[in-house]
DNA sequence: TAGATTGTTAATCGATTAACAATC
DNA sequence: TAGATTGTTAATCGATTAACAATC
């Protein structure tokens, strides 16, 4: 199955409905959704839901909506979450601990969250060896390795700013695909890499603006 | 000084020039910088550099550019970040614990980054009356009373998705006008208090889908 | 002055919303 | 069937880019 081009704003969107739908498929009272409902949990327009869907396929029905189990199955098969993620992190510091625990905890809670940390890497001797929340820290120069033994398809910078740069280039050279950047600044990665950046700062500073009013 | 109604989308973009200046600042060899280049380092094209500065004023000169000290000021001028903000972060775990030594080590060591932790609050009695890095830890029901004592301006969310809401509340009743959230749900907030979402979970299911390619 | 680069207006591009025929 | 809601096309809105006169 291949979708081209399809825009970046959609695909943002649609991780945002498989929440709804799945704090919905708890309920048994709830197998229908419309396009409306979905999108006023979403917090999107019902034209929008509608459109974002679209892309993919015709998966409601005329006049009585989509079938909640139905629907997750779908996105979670087009967000490729229907298969088991391996992800690393790199970066063993208190932040790399923090996700570490808390990725790996929604792991083991939630059945239908296929996003799993496998793999710490730091440079750090008292670190390397050790593991956090069962979860081995293994040596930065051990990542091209361990990519290819375990599978490694995402990485969590969350490593000084200085850093940064240098973790995303053992990355790429690994063969890493998607990397979420921790760290305050802009990466430069090769073309087919995509990124994805939770800059603390700038949001603090964003926020900061709107103090004015 | 007021300015109406500019695009968020503008906003946004104002952390990254002044991340760049901020960088050139410490070089005596550039005084100067065009919006060609300015863009190039933010990741932004040279006219559109040119329409979020004019925004806000005149700040550079034909055929020079911008002066990089003068042009810094003004934005940290603009985004509020020439006076102290006082930060709190809600929920004392290892994820708000790490932002505590992350943002607070960034305040220390960066004399122009303004933003500065200097409350944590939990529910856990185990943590309240303890300090992480210096910033002491209080009870939940002492929010309101701390925000109004300590002249708290702003808050990142790190708690469990549960309570994210919970806490929302507590922050908005307390007079806090900026909140940064950490926790993997849609906040309900009033009317002039602020938003940003650092939904980790939402990226990493964003990125997965281009894993695909 | 000649060259460079701003500030700003007009043109383009892309994303969202409105509307409605199709149909369950 | 009557009512509801989808999928899709056309209209609108907003953001980015191109172009250029002003001017340092």
């Amino acid at each position: 199955m291949r979708w081209k081009k399809i825009s970046d704003a959609v695909i943002r969107r649609l991780p945002l409905y498989l929440r709804v739908l799945d704090e919905l498929a708890s309920d048994p009272n709830t197998q229908l959704i419309s396009s409306q409902e979905l999108g006023v949990r979403a917090g999107v327009g019902p034209a929008l839901v509608r459109k974002d869907l679209a892309w993919f396929g015709e998966f409601g029905k005329q006049g009585v909506g989509y079938e909640v189990e139905f629907l997750r199955d779908e996105l979670r098969r087009i967000l490729n979450l229907d298969q088991e993620i391996k992800v690393a992190i790199v970066g063993a510091g208190s932040l790399g601990a923090a996700f570490a625990r808390y990725t790996h905890k929604r792991y083991s809670d939630d059945s239908s969250f296929n996003l799993n940390i496998v793999a710490l890497f730091d440079n750090d001797p008292e670190k390397i060896g050790a593991q956090i929340d069962g979860i081995p820290v293994y040596g930065s120069e051990e990542l091209k390795d361990k990519v290819e033994e375990l599978d490694l398809q995402m990485a969590i910078i969350a490593v000084p700013a200085e850093y940064a740069q240098v973790a995303a280039d053992q990355l790429v050279a690994a063969g890493v695909k998607a990397i979420l950047n921790f760290a305050p600044v802009k990466l430069t990665v090769p073309e087919g890499v995509h990124l994805a950046s939770a800059d603390l700062s700038l949001e603090l500073q964003r926020l900061a603006y709107y103090l004015r009013d």
